[in-house]
DNA sequence: GCATTTGTTGTAGATATATTACAATTAATG
DNA sequence: CATTAATTGTAATATATCTACAACAAATGC
């Protein structure tokens, strides 16, 4: 019983899986975001309420923002195609787009 | 001259290069690191004044303490370590050995 | 042209989070 | 049993973030 069935993982000295746990759960404050991407704070927070990017709340009301890996990527490919010269919405929905379509691109692969 | 001689990279749907330059850029607070590991705030703060882990200074003297990835890795590895019965130091040593063997496996392989 | 929308930026006052510098506590070690 | 290792607590202070206002420039519609 238990975890009586769970396959053995033998520790290997590098494991790729391990960077995806720590992805998968990443946590990154609105400062933070600012610093990695170049945008600022300010300008983070109109998106946010203008719905274009969304905040992670563990635990039921987070009062700061926090902005987990999908996010992060997903600003970082706002902002490049804000600088190509879209509008914000263009831009938001572009990425929207590319999202959904990878994502269905796995789901065909994973049904194979 | 310039940019001139730069290699045109074909923009794909889903580039992995994203991912290695999010990581690079990786800028982690404090509260954060400890919501995604599990380790008090307190604990981590007692292994940076012990200089088992470091903190990231990117403008001369960062007064809040900020992690990058590598040492969101080597704090992870350290808990599972001790979870496993070793003291602070032994687990800290033994992952540096670790990260140590990596980066010269790497070196090897560049080289070839 | 001019009103309107879009997108960005500024700021004050309040709230939340992180800091240091003390110290207590509990195991493990010699 | 004294000593070291490791963790945890806390008060006072510093830093970061929040909201809710509003100003402003550039693009858009009429």
């Amino acid at each position: 019983m238990g975890s009586a069935n769970k396959p053995i993982k033998p520790k290997k000295m590098y494991d790729v899986d391990d960077d995806y746990a720590i992805l998968s759960k990443l946590i990154v404050g609105i400062g933070e975001v600012a610093e990695m991407t170049g945008i600022p704070q300010r300008q983070l927070r109109y998106w946010q309420d203008k719905g274009i990017i969304k905040t992670f709340s563990e635990h039921d009301k987070a009062i700061t923002r926090r902005f987990n890996y999908a996010e992060i990527k997903k600003i970082i490919l706002i902002k490049e195609l804000i600088d190509e010269g879209f509008t914000l919405d263009a831009a938001a929905k572009k990425v929207e787009k590319r999202i959904a379509i990878i994502q269905e691109t796995f789901r065909k692969l994973i049904k194979q």
